[in-house]
RNA sequence: GCGAAAGUGGCGGAAUUGGCAGACGCGCCGGAUUUAGGAUCCGGUGGCCGAAAGGCCGUGGGGGUUCGAGUCCCCCCUUUCGCACCA
């Protein structure tokens, strides 16, 4: 039986919290700022322990820092914009904002439950006006520095969602939201010119530190840096048969990466897509067929094409160019291989040393000619494009490469490409595989794109004092037709700003990973409706020192986030190079193997644990069980086991509280203990030190855990010695109000030390023990335990003795015991004597304070 | 296919610098208390041999460096993640 009660004690003190108004902050220059944050809420109905999770570690991050002393912004609000809410709204006949505002303040209440220190008075909703009106003014900002444009594209459609998916978004092919195939569409879209940046994201992932390396290599992968050169080849004419006759003034520029292999450029590829193709049919002889070739390839499975699970073909244009190094001609062929998007969607083919240019010439009988031989390469005979079974990419020598025959393959490409410059051919270039961020969408939960297109004077942005361009509301969601808001006549017609004759809205709305781009800055001036933020709140608060959330946002919200930071630093708002300091990205939560999901009935629901266990239960066992960053699976008798923790740190401190009141302290600190009191002073002192190091800056919040476990089964022993009665329920008056000063005097040290530090793990419980010991003001005024080394340090410790590296025996010694002793004592064991009998002893290792080593021959 | 990370009891995990492997928790076993159950407290719990003392083995597998390896090096296996015709 145990009077613990989480269910009183966590709505005492939530309410105590809300009431003082305790997590809420104002920039205060006399001490140091922590920002910590966690990836906000999309708010779809329900939060489940996986959230939960996420927010415990920020929390008890939160909560640590607090009681070091720093002024701690610890936010929270909603990623609320999205595709859910319209769908949910198009099946219930009802409007995106109530779904979403009802999910919004359904998972309020569940985090409040929680005891989450959210400095709630700055939350924010990503779907207010008040918010997404400066999507809009960033947005102009970019559109007046040619950051935000727009233009025809093939864009990523899906079908099952009916919008425009950035690349980000398209996974193996498929819609990132739903799987879905998705399928390439024609269309004017708005796009954000992040390459702008590629080269500044590339170069600041050398500085991130504090970010996992995947994180990081995932970025570099995405950015994709290439340095090679651009070429450009010389189209001759069509023969004197074709129609048209064609004419030389045609180029076809390519981009490699090994121009040091050009003089081996047998051959040229297009891309199906590349423009020149549909002249080149023109001027074929058999145009239609060659049409009906070219549409074939173009109608290939684009997930196909691009994860290379089609077989290479090619077809044969019947058009030569000129290789401008070589002045021989070479054949272009169309490939269906080669990538439209990437680079200038055509490409020199050299078979002896590219793999997939070597399978293409042997299907295709084109000629195969070495220009780079491998260095030093032994016994080896030198490559013969006539007999070799696959390509040689490897570094060498060029060979038959005219005047650069003789070069290295590390030298031969800076040459090479200035050569090219020189002569007005090409240039050093350098290519990224990040392509600008197309955030267009044709739906009607977001920002709308403040633009309006005018007959008479074209693109118009919106001005400012007429910010925001507000979502109209609608009264009823069809799902019919393809833009939402281009049916809102209201909406659609308005005047041009600059020369007033009738015009039109752009109807698109904003991807909502513009939103998420920019939301932590927004948090440090919440309310300010001058601006987006003011810059001195930013340049007190960011950047962020922590950050916490998934991983599955490496390549998305975590490269958005950073090219915005770059343009707010470009517009003179924040004044640092990246957004967030230090990330964490958590593991998922799993039962039965699975991710928790409504559909597969496996979601672990934190209301129904809170009701049964207590938020502080729940909290425990999420920063217990593993390591932050590990998935971990759930389990409810995991969660049973640190509920019985905390009863037995209830009842520890409750029965023990009333016999500690008063013990001086001195009594302590200069004063001979015995062994037992020595004992637990150096167990309470040592948990200091492990604690406040495995959170700060570890962040082991699982062995910060165990480690005050620890001292809670020492602490039961010691009053199991000394007189304290927990085991049983109290007799009337029990207790120990007799003990002796010394006694109450380390135990009130151990208890209060264990009080505090378990603290931001379960906060409820804490203040309410720390409240029953006799302190008033809260915890927050009582900071963090500080330790002393000389304490934590036992005086005796055990030193294991090994004989030829084997455990015999061990050692109880003084801590400073010297070398001389250590050896002496070791050799004096019976056990160490027993094995090493009858050998010699070639040398005894000796690790002061560690161990010793024996080795006997 | 390429790259990265990981592999430790029945389970989750610990071992901060190359120095007692298995902290802490779950589960299980035993004892106390109890009419009983539950709860609680105390103790035990890697495997094998042994009555015990003790011994041998043991961190995916194989080799190596070292007085000493979960930790460092090489090869292999498995799992997870990322990339996957990017010229």
């Amino acid at each position: 039986m145990s009077d613990y009660d989480p269910q009183a004690i966590e709505k005492k003190w939530q309410r105590r919290w809300a009431d003082e108004r305790a997590f809420e902050v104002t920039e205060d220059p006399g001490r140091p700022k922590y920002y910590c944050l966690v990836m906000f809420a999309y708010p779809s109905g329900h939060a489940h322990v996986g959230h939960v999770r996420n927010y415990m570690i920020g929390d008890v991050i939160a909560r640590m820092k607090r009681m070091r002393g720093f002024n701690v912004l610890h936010p929270f609000g909603w990623d609320a914009f999205g595709l859910p809410a319209e769908n949910a709204a198009i099946k219930n006949r009802s409007h995106p904002e109530t779904w979403t505002l009802d999910n919004i303040a359904h998972m309020k209440g569940q985090l409040q439950r929680l005891g989450i220190s959210y400095a709630w008075e700055r939350e924010l909703a990503t779907c207010e006006a008040a918010y997404y009106r400066w999507n809009q003014w960033l947005f102009l900002r970019m559109f007046e520095r040619g950051l935000a444009y727009r233009r025809r594209s093939t864009v990523n459609w899906c079908p099952d969602c009916a919008t425009v998916l950035a690349n980000e978004q398209v996974v193996d092919g498929g819609c990132w939201r739903c799987g879905y195939a998705v399928e390439p569409r024609d269309l004017d879209q708005w796009f954000l010119r992040i390459t702008e940046y590629a080269d500044g994201l590339l170069d600041g992932i050398g500085r991130l530190d504090d970010w996992p390396a995947k994180v990081l290599t995932m970025q570099r992968n995405w950015i994709g840096r290439s340095a090679g050169a651009r070429v450009r080849f010389a189209v001759e004419p069509a023969g004197p048969a074709a129609p048209a006759g064609g004419d030389a003034g045609a180029d076809i520029e390519v981009f490699t990466t090994r121009i040091d292999t050009i003089f081996g450029a047998t051959f040229v590829l297009l891309a199906p897509e590349h423009p020149l193709v549909s002249r080149f049919v023109d001027e074929a002889r058999d145009p239609a067929g060659l049409q009906k070739r070219v549409q074939a390839f173009r109608a290939l499975d684009r997930t196909d094409r691009l994860t290379g699970a089609v077989e290479k073909e090619g077809i044969d244009t019947g058009r030569r160019c000129i290789n401008p190094f070589t002045g021989r001609p070479v054949p272009i062929w169309i490939a269906n291989f080669v990538l439209a998007e990437y680079g200038t969607g055509a490409v020199m083919a050299v078979p002896a040393h590219d793999q997939r240019d070597f399978e293409f010439a042997r299907k295709y009988g084109l000629p195969v000619d070495v220009v780079i031989q491998p260095e030093g390469a032994g016994g080896g005979a030198p490559l013969d494009g006539a007999t070799m079974d696959a390509a040689y990419a490897g570094p060498g020598v060029l060979v038959g490469s005219g005047e650069f025959t003789g070069r290295s393959t590390a030298d031969a490409p800076a040459e090479m490409a200035q050569a090219a410059e020189d002569r007005g051919f090409g240039r050093a270039a350098v290519q990224f595989r990040l392509k600008d961020w197309g955030i267009s969408r044709q739906r009607y939960w977001g920002t709308p794109i403040p633009i309006i297109h005018c007959g008479a004077c074209g693109l118009q942005p919106v001005p400012d004092e007429d910010l925001p361009v507000e979502l109209p509301r609608v009264a009823e969601f069809s799902g019919r037709g393809d833009s939402p808001l281009a049916q809102i006549p209201e909406f659609v017609d308005t005047t041009c700003p600059s020369c007033g004759r009738p015009a039109r809205r752009e109807t698109d709305t904003m991807d909502t990973f513009v939103d998420s781009s920019w939301y932590f800055y927004r948090y440090c001036d919440p309310a300010n409706d001058e601006r987006a933020f003011d810059p001195a709140a930013v340049r007190y608060w960011g950047p962020v020192d922590f950050y916490i959330g998934g991983v599955e946002h490496a390549i998305l919200h975590l490269i958005y986030s950073r090219f915005f930071c770059r343009v707010f630093k470009d517009l003179g708002m924040v004044d640092h190079d990246e957004p967030f300091t230090r990330l964490l990205t958590q593991g998922m939560v799993l039962r039965d193997g699975a991710v928790m999901s409504k559909s597969k009935g496996n979601v672990v629901d934190p209301d129904e644990m809170i009701s049964t266990f207590g938020a502080d239960a729940l909290r425990l066992y999420e920063t217990f069980v593993a390591p932050p960053e590990k998935e971990i699976e759930w389990t409810d008798s995991g969660l049973e086991g640190s509920f019985r923790f905390l009863t037995r740190v209830w009842r520890l401190v409750t029965r023990a509280a009333p016999a500690l009141g008063g013990a001086p302290r001195d009594v302590i600190e200069g004063g001979a203990l015995d062994p037992p009191h020595r004992g637990l002073r150096r167990k309470t002192h040592d948990t200091v030190r492990r604690v406040s190091g495995d959170l700060d800056p570890r962040a082991h919040l699982n062995t910060a855990v165990s480690a005050l476990m620890e001292l809670v089964n020492e602490l039961y022993a010691f009053c199991d010695g000394h007189g304290v009665k927990l085991g049983q329920p109290p007799a009337a008056g029990a207790g120990a109000e007799a003990l002796p000063p010394a006694t109450a005097a380390v135990l009130r040290e151990a208890v209060e030390a264990l009080v505090l530090m378990l603290s931001p793990f379960t906060p409820h419980l804490c203040e309410e023990l720390w409240e029953r010991l006799g302190h008033a003001g809260g915890l927050r005024a009582a900071g963090w335990p500080e330790f002393d080394p000389a304490v934590a340090k036992a005086d005796e410790i055990v030193v294991p003795v090994q004989v030829n590296g084997k455990l015999r025996a061990r050692l109880t010694v003084p801590a400073d015991v010297g070398e001389e002793e250590l050896r002496t004592a070791a050799l004096a064991e019976s056990a160490v004597q027993a094995h090493t009998a009858g050998r010699r002893i070639a040398r005894v290792v000796v690790v002061r304070g560690k161990l010793v080593n024996v080795v006997a021959r």
